[in-house]
DNA sequence: TAGATTGTTAATCGATTAACAATC
DNA sequence: TAGATTGTTAATCGATTAACAATC
């Protein structure tokens, strides 16, 4: 029979660590984390603690220790970060480390630029597949017909969705039939939500009419 | 001598009703009510109701009440909203009938999609000029050495900045020796911030992170 | 007029900041 | 050990929601 503090042992071993979940603010501020943390081991920077971090970001130290330790302990006390470690840990939060393989419904320039970007440049995620109503061999762009049956073959977890509102809603029942798990949907439109399946909507226009907002803002204040 | 009632009716022209300021999570959401307004726009809608409003946009009537608030009284009780007044007003709100002319530093493809993007396309903001280290006199793409020259005389407001981060900063001096007010920075580095111009960052690769990251989160909380 | 819906104030909720004991 | 810095709890701040009088 076991002892009491053989069990109780086993017990915390297999219980994490109460943490908070991370509010959606939090999650927000993960590609900045990531972004930063990539740039500081690019510098060499071995590493970095919540303050220094906090000086170059422009946050505050307490936010960043409060915003990490909803997913771990990274740090130490009286050392504070180690850069590799931490950046590698933020790569697995985002689930960089999964090896989501992205397929694309359009080709346009949205595509294009997508495909250019560090994301898919570094291969934090893979595109395995461009689908658009004009296919083009030459570039790897295959038609859009085809989609259905070869969907299943390329094991995609992620779409990227660049098609007009229309088409990219008659697409979705693809995407979900062959376990897409989520949409990031540049189309513009509201895709139907499915369960098991998360719609990211982007609007590639709302940081340009935010700076139009806040130049004429800038202007009122000042006269 | 002026009475007393008539210095106070003066006084009450003059004074502009108090407002609350808007809170940056409300200029945030302003991109957004301009999209859906312009959506009831097109679809012929005349009026909506801030509770209409909140069941299409996911979000409280109360909230979109006092985001709106903020800004004047565009409602009527009884009635609801105007879509076509509503929709010019945050029009004008965001600055778009202040006849922005922007100037696109670098010519890539986050360039190309954003010239395709709602914003220009509809002409809200004007592209007056196109520059990068590659001249393409048929694209209309002007030699990036002509710049400090010709700038002056483009009467730009806004300038998009695509260029990697060391000729992106190289190049600031000039667009605020142009009476550049709005820098968008999709350099991916940080620029020197100035008086008097402001700069909006921004990191197309997120939303693709965060979806990747909700997709994992999602799976964790199922299994 | 009666019904509907706003603008606004007060109550609730959540996120950020400050402080500090724990500890490397 | 002494100094530094974390993880975490409590205090503050801001944003969202609910409620309602004003009024079209």
């Amino acid at each position: 029979m076991k002892r009491i503090d053989q069990v109780k042992g086993t017990f915390d071993q297999d219980r994490e660590k109460a943490r908070s979940i991370p509010s959606d603010a939090t999650v927000k501020r993960l590609p900045r984390y990531y972004r930063y943390l990539s740039r500081l081991l690019a510098e060499g920077t071995l590493r970095i603690s919540s303050s220094a971090l906090s000086a170059k970001m422009g946050v505050t130290a307490s936010q960043i220790r409060q915003d990490l330790a909803c997913f771990g302990d990274f740090g130490q006390q009286g050392y504070g970060y180690n850069v590799r470690y931490l950046h590698s840990k933020i790569s697995r939060i985002l689930g960089l480390s999964d090896g989501h393989r992205a397929v694309f419904i359009g080709a346009g320039s949205i595509a294009r630029t997508l495909l250019e970007s560090p994301v898919f440049c570094r291969g934090d995620i893979r595109c395995v597949g461009i689908f658009d109503r004009q296919a083009d061999p030459e570039r790897g762009v295959l038609p859009l017909d085809t989609l259905p049956e070869s969907l299943a073959a390329l094991r995609a977890t992620l779409a990227v969705m660049t098609l007009p509102p229309r088409d990219a809603e008659a697409v979705m029942p693809h995407l979900a039939a062959a376990g897409i798990r989520g949409v990031l949907n540049y189309s513009g439109g509201q895709l139907t939500e499915r369960e098991h399946m998360i719609v990211q909507n982007v609007y590639p226009d709302d940081p340009c009419l935010m700076l139009a907002y806040r130049v004429g803002a800038m202007g009122e204040k000042e006269e």
